[in-house]
DNA sequence: GCATTAGTACTCGGATACGAATTGTCCGAGTACGCCAGG
DNA sequence: CCTGGCGTACTCGGACAATTCGTATCCGAGTACTAATGC
């Protein structure tokens, strides 16, 4: 799986801590865990995209969050990174090879995808249930802090 | 995720359609399929290194289940493709940057780290609990009878 | 003192190189079977 | 007819390229604030 998922993550959460309507910019994100900030650019992009995060140019501009931390899932920025089709991709490997299995006897999915997608549905479940929220609160509250005064620029030093 | 993992799951669910004792060649499982040969065996020696499997050469040759189809399940085959490790690895982000946490505050795993690690165990979970055996009887009798009869070297046209 | 305007500094966004992992292919090592020759 | 040995054909295994995806980076476009200037 890909890093930046780690990166979107934390970067979100930290974002939460921020009062409504205030923006955090992508150089101090990358400060504050030591990242690429040219690279983060990317993953931060692809939030935005995804509808997670909003971004606004000029001083005082950056990320903040769309919607409430309540109402953002894990899910939801795990897809906006990994993308939100399934992780396994079915060939139809039956339907090949010289005793290839004719199309309509294929009108049930395979087997075989069928477990791995019922897997698949399993995986996205277990983080459709945590919220950004959720996963903030999970923060020594001394951390919290830290990253908000951070992000506000009141913090010079740690 | 590899698309070997589709490729492998195939050739184990038809290599226990055969009898005890009895080998598939990588030739035969290759054709039957319509896929490459050569790169077949690359994850075919993976399902033997993993314990799946095991290889016997010369004639009447090749691949055979290592255990009964009941004690294969369908993530011990996943698991030797994509590798054992999880899927997500954090890499204490927070432990780095300019407020980087002391090693310390880190005693308690990270969150972020603990809700992907959840889900983690969840997508295995899921894949734990079907064996090659109930992959093998979901697929129709007419296709079990020919692909076994076909790694036999039995049939040689469909 | 106030409004206007030009400048500046800060922000994101797309286009562009680099590296690693997956994908794909080839040739050599080893073994079991079958055939042939000799007794 | 039986037995021993040799050859062949078939199998897997490791070593070697090509392509795709994730990683990393730079520079340009746009905006809001600031400050100076003229009225």
């Amino acid at each position: 799986m890909s890093q930046g998922v780690e990166w979107a993550l934390h970067c979100v959460v930290n974002l939460s801590y921020l009062e409504s309507g205030r923006s955090g910019s992508r150089t101090r994100l990358a400060e504050y865990y030591g990242l690429s900030d040219a690279y983060l650019a990317k993953h931060l992009k692809s939030l935005v995209r995804a509808g997670v995060l909003v971004a606004s140019t000029g001083p005082q501009g950056g990320f903040r969050l769309a919607r409430a931390p309540e109402d953002i899932t894990v899910l939801e920025v795990v897809e906006a990174i990994e993308g939100a089709g399934p992780s396994f991709l079915c060939t139809e490997i039956r339907q090949q090879g010289v005793c290839a299995a004719p199309p309509a006897a294929c009108r049930r999915a395979c087997p075989v995808a069928k477990v791995m997608y019922a897997a698949d549905a399993a995986w996205r479940d277990s983080l459709r249930q945590v919220t950004i929220a959720d996963l903030g609160r999970r923060v020594p509250k001394t951390y919290q802090k830290r990253g908000a005064d951070w992000m506000r620029g009141t913090l010079v030093r740690p």
